[in-house]
DNA sequence: GGGTATTTCAACCTGACGGC
DNA sequence: GCCGTCAGGTTGAAATACCC
C-alpha cells in the first residue's frame, strides 16, 4: 500500500503548544497510522535468529545534528514503527527544546524494554551508537538491544542486483517508490538549526516526511525479507546457509526455488550452488550431474578437478581444461591458470600435443 | 566528515598425494 | 623420507559503504 502524506498530522498544533511554556519540558509526539498487508511469515532466518516475532520489534530511525558520535551530536527526531493490531504504528518523538533531550532518551528506552528487536537501516553503526552515546553524556544507563540491520541484509540479498545499497536506492529499484521532494538528511541539521534560531517549521516539517518515510521503508523492506516466494531472497538465504556451513537446509531452498517458475539464468544458478554443497558432503556423482548441465568456465574447472583428482580419469579432466580455456579470454590470470593446469594434465595423461 | 559492520583479498597453513 | 604441487580452510588487514 501507498504512503498516504495526507494522513500525516500537520505541525500546526505543535507549534501551538510550543508557545505554552510548560509544554516545552517534554518531547513533541505525534502519530500516524497505516494500514498495511502483513508479512504471511516473519522469520527471516537464516539473517535472525529463529525464534523471533514481529511484535517484539520496532522499526526506528533518528534525526540527529550531524553524522558524529561523539558528544556534540544529538538526537532531535526519533521514528519509531511498530505493528499493532494489524497497523503500522509510527511514532514520532521530537525534542523542541535541546535541554530536554535527556526525556526523548528515556522515552526510547522505555520502548526499547517492551520490544526488544530493533529493526533499523545501518542502526548498527550509526542510530544505536548515537543513542548509546546519548545515554552516556546524559548519565543514563545504556540500552541492551537485539538489533536487525537491514542494511547489510539488504547487500547481501542484492549483492548481485545493485551497485548502491542507500536506502533510497532500496526504494527506487526494490520497492519501486520515488520520493517526492525529500529533504536529504544531510539538510536535517540545517532544519533543526532554523527552526530553534528563528522558529521556522518548514524545513523541519520535511524533516518529519523523511523520518516518516524513513521508518515506513524499513517494514516494507522488511517485508520482501519475509517474502517465501523472492527468488533473490531465497538465494540469498541458500548461499547463507552455505557460508554456514548448513548444506542440506541450503539444498531445502534450492529445490523450493526451482519448484517456481524461473528463467534459465536463474536455474543455472540454483545447479551451481547446489553442486557447491552436494561437493562439500562429499556427493561428487551428484555435483558432477550438476556441472554438466551448467556447463561455464567454472563448472569445467570443477569437472576437471573431479576427473583429476577422485577418477584419475586425466583425459576426460583434459577435456574439461580445454572446454574452460575455449570460454575465458586470453592473457587474463585465470587463463594462465588453465594453461599450467592443461600442462600437467597432459603430463600425466602422457597425450604429447603435437 | 566519524565510526563501524561487513566484505574482499592476499598470505599463510594443513593435509593429501605423487615422484624421486 | 623429502620435496613439490594442489585444494581447501583460516586469519587478518584493507577497502567499502552507510547513516546525519
Amino acid at each position: 500500500m501507498a504512503l498516504d502524506f495526507s494522513n500525516i498530522h500537520s505541525l500546526n498544533q505543535f507549534k501551538k503548544n510550543n508557545e505554552k511554556k510548560e509544554s516545552r519540558d517534554f518531547p513533541f509526539e505525534r502519530e500516524n497510522v497505516f494500514d498495511i498487508d502483513l508479512p504471511s511469515e516473519t522469520s527471516i532466518y537464516p539473517f535472525f535468529r529463529e525464534d523471533f516475532a514481529l511484535q517484539d520489534a520496532m522499526f526506528f530511525d533518528t534525526e540527529t545534528t550531524g553524522l558524529s558520535h561523539g558528544a556534540g551530536n544529538m538526537v532531535f527526531l526519533a521514528g519509531i514503527g511498530y505493528v499493532d493490531r494489524g497497523k503500522l504504528v509510527i511514532k514520532q518523538f521530537f525534542v523542541s527544546n535541546p535541554s530536554i533531550e535527556f526525556k526523548l532518551i528515556e522515552t526510547l528506552l522505555e520502548l526499547f524494554a517492551n520490544r526488544n528487536i530493533v529493526i533499523s537501516y545501518n542502526g548498527k553503526c550509526f542510530d544505536i551508537p548515537v543513542i548509546k552515546t546519548r545515554c552516556v553524556m546524559n548519565g543514563i544507563n545504556e540500552p541492551d538491544v537485539e538489533q536487525i540491520d537491514l542494511y547489510h541484509i539488504s547487500r547481501f540479498v542484492w549483492k548481485d542486483k545493485l551497485r548502491s545499497f542507500r536506502l533510497v536506492d532500496i526504494e527506487r529499484e526494490i520497492l519501486k517508490f520515488e520520493r517526492k521532494d525529500d529533504l536529504p538528511g544531510s539538510m536535517a541539521p540545517f532544519a533543526y538549526r532554523e527552526f530553534l534560531l528563528r522558529g521556522k517549521t518548514e524545513l523541519l516539517e520535511r524533516v518529519f516526511k523523511h523520518n516518516l518515510r524513513d521508518v515506513y521503508s524499513l517494514f516494507e523492506i522488511f517485508k520482501i525479507i519475509c517474502n517465501k516466494n523472492n527468488i533473490d531472497v531465497l538465494f540469498a538465504k541458500a548461499r547463507k546457509f552455505f557460508a554456514l556451513k548448513e548444506f542440506d537446509e541450503s539444498l531445502d531452498i534450492l529445490r523450493h526455488i526451482l519448484s517456481l517458475e524461473i528463467d534459465d539464468i536463474n536455474k543455472k544458478k540454483v545447479y551451481s550452488l547446489a553442486a557447491k554443497c552436494l561437493k562439500k558432503k562429499g556427493e561428487f556423482e551428484k555435483a558432477k550431474k550438476l556441472w554438466l548441465k551448467i556447463r561455464d568456465v567454472e563448472s569445467h574447472i570443477e569437472l576437471a578437478k573431479f576427473y583429476e583428482h577422485k577418477q584419475r580419469d586425466y583425459n576426460k579432466a583434459l577435456k574439461h581444461t580445454e572446454m574452460a580455456l575455449s570460454k575465458t579470454k586470453e592473457k587474463t590470470p585465470l587463463f594462465k591458470e588453465l594453461l599450467i593446469r592443461k600442462k600437467r594434465l597432459i603430463s600425466k595423461s602422457g597425450y604429447f600435443d603435437l
